[in-house]
DNA sequence: AGGACAACGGTCT
DNA sequence: AGACCGTTGTCCT
């Protein structure tokens, strides 16, 4: 996972958003990544540590662009998933679901053919690394209960309150 | 309602 | 090889 990203035109930077300040992390290829660290060095550090990029340049007018795309028109620039065969499959899982609706860690092992994988399944879904995009948020748990949430619960329910208040089409 | 515990499978060290 | 986990089912109080 680590050699995918050794190219040096890497971009990242810090956007606000209706639920807290993002770091987005890109190439010319779209974005890879995006978080909700506590802190600019952690925003950093996440890139340069799970990616092994070499040097990354600063770019917040290219986050701040990509950032309203994503949290203020709904659009869903180009991006790509890196990661693990399997990470991959769910986090495609994920992507088929629609906003305002949820899903179960055990439905997406099922749906991908693994019912017994559930903690993995969790694990990887723990693991993604494109917020919001890729809807991690919308997995809860068997019981009905919210589950966890790599950048935190409360965060995790504010997405889904704001979801269920927009209009469905 | 909540806590303890085991089984599960992918990933990291 | 061992440990760590965004889970789940079961068995408690």
């Amino acid at each position: 996972m680590k050699e995918l990203l050794q190219q040096s035109n890497i971009g990242y930077g810090f956007s606000d958003t209706p639920f807290g300040r993002c770091c987005i992390g890109f190439t010319d290829q779209g974005i890879f990544s995006v978080t909700f660290p506590e802190s600019t060095g952690e925003g950093f550090d996440e890139i340069v540590r799970r990616y092994g990029c070499k040097a990354i340049i600063r770019d917040d007018e290219q986050s701040e662009t990509w950032a309203k795309q994503i949290f203020s028109d709904g659009i869903v620039p180009p991006f790509q998933l890196i990661g693990t065969p399997f990470q991959i499959s769910i986090w495609n899982e994920l992507l088929e679901i629609k906003r305002g609706s949820c899903s179960t860690y055990q439905q997406i092992a099922d749906a991908i053919g693994r019912p017994k994988a559930v903690r993995a399944v969790g694990t990887a879904i723990g693991a993604n690394p494109i917020a919001f995009l890729v809807p991690c948020h919308r997995i809860i748990r068997s019981d009905g209960t919210l589950g966890g949430y790599k950048w935190g619960v409360e965060r995790k329910k504010q997405i889904l309150l704001w979801e269920k208040t927009l209009k469905k089409e």
